[in-house]
DNA sequence: TTGAAAAATCAGCAATTTCTCAGAATCCCT
DNA sequence: AGGGATTCTGAGAAATTGCTGATTTTTCAA
């Protein structure tokens, strides 16, 4: 998976070059033109880095920093200033940044702080997985439909996290025991329908709507 | 907990004025004066952060960055330098510094970025963990539910210590046997139900309520 | 060297889970 | 509507898992 970086700045065509200098390294680069839509870009998009221009029209940078910390947002943020005043920069890493660049700056320098930014903050596997009223927690095992709360034993747990990572997808039987199972192969079982029916009837357990669908002839599918 | 800062410098007097500049933000430095000892400083005192030359006589400072990430050293590494050259920049950014500051910096700015990358690497070491009624403290060694103090032995201690850092997460029994037993892997052992038993049994001897569930087919959980 | 505490192993068991099976229900095609 | 294929269902067999008490091994201080 790409690492997706959001780009916050005004000047079009400064942001263009960087842009394209990203995207030709291979990261996933999306361009707000200033704060607010980059404030909303962020939340949308939820990338692994933000860069972020330190003059703009309307919400400056260190604004959107502070804004960005307080909602929450945890990922690298690195700044990029024209001034190179020591006040400044203090004030933009005590707002929550994690660098800052001067400008002008060599595309070099800005690479190289962009990797060593994502490499230390790598492993962000997803913890909580969630569709329409259902929500599955990877960490506490927890599931719950709406907010009754659903004891699933061990198997039933990984077959429906494995469901979940794949909304809307049709599911053959045979990825399904090899995703959850870990068979390659196996003679007539039709263990996977008794899982299913397990699943059902705890998720359905006070009259809910049907989430966990089957594909006649192929599969199951989690949709409503 | 004050947060450990080690300092490799070998111009003396710049050494002894960081030092006590960081002394008085409440810092606990360490300062060594060239790269070797820099190195066995940093294993020894395990710092919270590393401040590094970039020239010193015999290791460079990128040379003893690149061999503390090699050893799984962590947490930041600012590397200071003379030269304000990109291609040296990118060097030590890719040599797995995390920063970098010019001299002739001003002490602010060299706090500024201690500072924020001090608070991003946050999971501070507490030496007090708290769990409902039940507290433990690293210091001492001292566990108690309410006011009843429990004496644990030391397999106990970390086993409950791993479990309380992790509340209300499921942890396996591969990651528990890691984390306290240090064991890469095992053929079929029982130890860690034996423990679990033991810490129940210590931690309800009063009829107190379960705290430590049983996670059947995957491990346990600290909750109630 | 000895002895007690701690750490680890072992085997029996009960409970839960995982899985199989066979008949019933449903779907899809002609 | 009929018939074969597919899926669902209920019951129960098989396997696994975790708990327990007792026992053995290790560690460490006296």
């Amino acid at each position: 998976m790409k690492p997706k970086i959001l780009l916050i700045e005004d000047e079009e065509k400064l942001a263009k070059f960087v842009q394209m200098e990203l995207s030709y390294e291979d990261y996933d680069v999306t361009v707000a033109n200033d704060g607010l839509s980059g404030l909303m870009a962020a939340r949308d998009a939820e990338p692994d880095l933000i860069l972020l221009d330190w003059m703009m029209p309307g919400l400056s940078g260190v604004e959107v920093c502070r804004r960005l910390r307080s909602t929450g947002f945890k990922e690298p943020i690195i700044l990029m200033t024209a001034k190179d005043d020591v006040a400044d920069r203090v004030a933009g890493l005590d707002a929550g940044a994690d660098d800052y660049v001067v400008k002008p700056f060599s595309i070099e320098e800005l690479l190289a702080r962009v990797r060593a930014h994502l490499r230390r903050n790598q492993p962000q596997e997803v913890d909580t997985l969630q569709f329409q009223n259902l929500t599955l927690n990877r960490k506490t095992r927890e599931v719950k439909r709406g907010d009754r709360s659903i004891e699933l034993t061990a198997k039933e747990f990984d077959l429906l996290d494995y469901l979940m990572n794949h909304p809307r997808q049709v599911l053959t039987r045979d990825r399904i025991l090899e995703e959850v199972w870990g068979y390659d192969f196996m003679g007539d079982s039709n263990i996977i329908e008794v899982y299913i029916r397990y699943l059902r009837l705890k998720l359905e357990a006070e009259g809910e709507k049907r989430l966990i669908q089957t594909v006649r002839g192929v599969g199951y599918v989690l949709k409503d």
